[in-house]
DNA sequence: TTGTAGGCGTTATCAC
DNA sequence: GTGATAACGCCTACAA
């Protein structure tokens, strides 16, 4: 029946069924005019009969450009991520863009081999939504192709634009928060090293000496339950977690260890994903605009495409949603 | 400074400026054998210092593969996925295979214009991990690309591999859970009519008809809180949801507007996610091994790739995780 | 309106 | 060990 290992036909085989040269279908094929309508008919059944699809390698090779955009991130299971994805998805299909992912499953190098592996297919922007790329393959990507990297950099190159939001603001705002509800001992947990969570750290740190109270910072691994209700047994008061992931992590180990959210600790997450109001008490977190800036980098990467050269750096506000997991009293 | 649409080197380049034939410059960048290693240095250093990148494009056409494959799937935000992507990606790095993942956007048309897309890439194979996948798109790509599908398809073309889990026979599992601490009105809530889901809803029904009981099924939509609340009131004390997202929407409504889960209503989830452990209660759920579904499809790829033309069908056991949500008494 | 003839950047097959 | 040279499948002048 089925040609397990069948060569996929060309465009020559469908010009040949068609009784035509293999420029004129190939013009028939992608729907420029200058094709009489009974030729162009009788192309388009020939190609349909084989079951011909256009050789992208083949395509990218003679035109130097693919009509695909890249969209690199390292955590699918975040779902901060998914939100910024949408977004770019969203904008890509009204502007005739095609979009794939590559998955950097948290490490730089992967994520540098992701970005080399777009570079490779000769994708027409790259989309990076992750602030762990190394600085060297994020400059030489945006030699060759658009690059527009959602998230924060702390020297972003002026070859590539840059969609953030002011995280530390936003961490300053959560801590305040914190404060203002009575909370004393305050503690930053992150299970990310990344300048992203950097900046929130940076942003409790000074809220916090701002009314002269000192900072508890700690950085706890994947699955480490029992590092986790040490901090939490530590005396501390207040928690705000580098993401809504680690957030809702702590709160599970605080039901299943018998702590109180918000009556013994108050949490606060960031990113404000779905996960913050799924769980209970629903989590107090930083709102950012995902579906936006996933939007804004995919307007940036057609801009660049038509000619534009200074960076762009778009910063969103946060903004505090409060909710139960830092009611008090 | 940067070159911003600077055209990418060759390796005509990288041969010139080591002074060799493109040839063997071609043949020390792969590695191969049979170039003198002083030579081999001096092509690797050129290409460093042009910043060289193979053409993927001009390769796969030059090859007829690209060391890519591709994984296309529906729904990046739920975690079921989540966890099938991370097992395929870590056996196709093992194996020296590159991933890129096509994401479908819930819809049957979205996910074959992926489909279309990874087909025009030349990837190596195709790893679909839904049952939304057109029959005839699926058997046209396996004609020219291995392809496995991680789901439930009814009558799975010869031409391709299915992995999947007896969605029946884990509802059917789950259900009479929901009897044995004491459900007689039990309902079936799904978000979606994918044949996944429909084969869990037969598995409630003949659970529940074997007990000479009936069924109420309901379709719910996107956002719908009174819906859901509406059902939640009919005088159920049972609910399976089609997935943990949806057992998770419940589980918030029923919080939100004062229904008590388990006491009330005992819940039960589908794919045994981890937002089955972050939520309280934790959600009881029917596990299937999603990682190793993932493995396993790389496996399939490969296979195929060396030859094997017989298709796989590989099923793997649900099992039941009880949880706080269906405690009673 | 249609066809001819390169060329895109690699790889692969030969000779040398 | 090394270098010509011909594919690979498509696009794009240019010519008919």
């Amino acid at each position: 029946m089925s040609t397990p290992a069948g060569r996929a036909p060309t465009i020559i085989e469908v010009a040949a069924r068609a009784g035509v040269s293999k420029s004129l279908a190939s013009r028939a094929l992608r729907g420029e005019r200058g094709v009489a309508d009974e030729t162009r008919r009788r192309i388009h059944v020939a190609a349909a009969e084989l079951g011909y699809r256009i050789n992208s390698a083949a395509r990218s090779l003679a035109r130097g450009q693919s009509g695909i955009v890249g969209i690199v991130l390292n955590d699918i299971g975040n779902p901060h991520f998914t939100g910024v994805v949408a977004g770019a998805e969203a904008e890509a299909r009204e502007r005739g863009l095609r979009t794939i992912i590559g998955h950097g499953a948290g490490s730089a190098p992967d994520l540098a081999r992701q970005i080399e592996t777009m570079l490779e297919l000769r994708v027409d922007g790259i989309v990076v939504v992750s602030s762990w790329a190394p600085r060297e393959v994020l400059e030489h990507a945006a030699q060759l192709t658009p690059v527009a990297v959602v998230a924060r950099l702390d020297e972003p190159p002026e070859s590539l634009d840059m969609i953030a939001s002011d995280d530390a603001h936003g961490a300053r705002a959560a801590t305040e928060h914190l404060l203002a509800i009575g909370c004393r001992h305050i503690a930053y947990v992150t299970r990310s090293t990344s300048v992203t969570s950097a900046a929130r750290g940076r942003g409790v740190r000074t809220a916090i000496e701002q009314v002269g109270l000192e900072l508890a910072e700690y950085r706890v691994g994947p699955e480490d339950d029992e590092e986790i209700e040490r901090i939490l047994r530590s005396g501390v008061d207040g928690v705000l977690a580098n993401n809504d992931l680690t957030a809702t992590e702590i709160l599970r180990v605080a039901r299943e260890r018998g702590i109180d959210v918000p009556g013994d600790i108050a949490l606060v997450g960031y990113d404000d994903t779905p996960l913050a109001r799924i769980v209970s008490p629903a989590l107090t977190s930083v709102n950012q605009p995902q579906r936006a800036m996933g939007r804004r980098a995919i307007e940036c990467i057609s801009e660049r495409r038509d000619g534009r050269t200074d960076p762009e750096r778009a910063w969103y506000e946060p903004t505090l949603l409060v909710r139960g997991s830092t009611f008090r009293r």
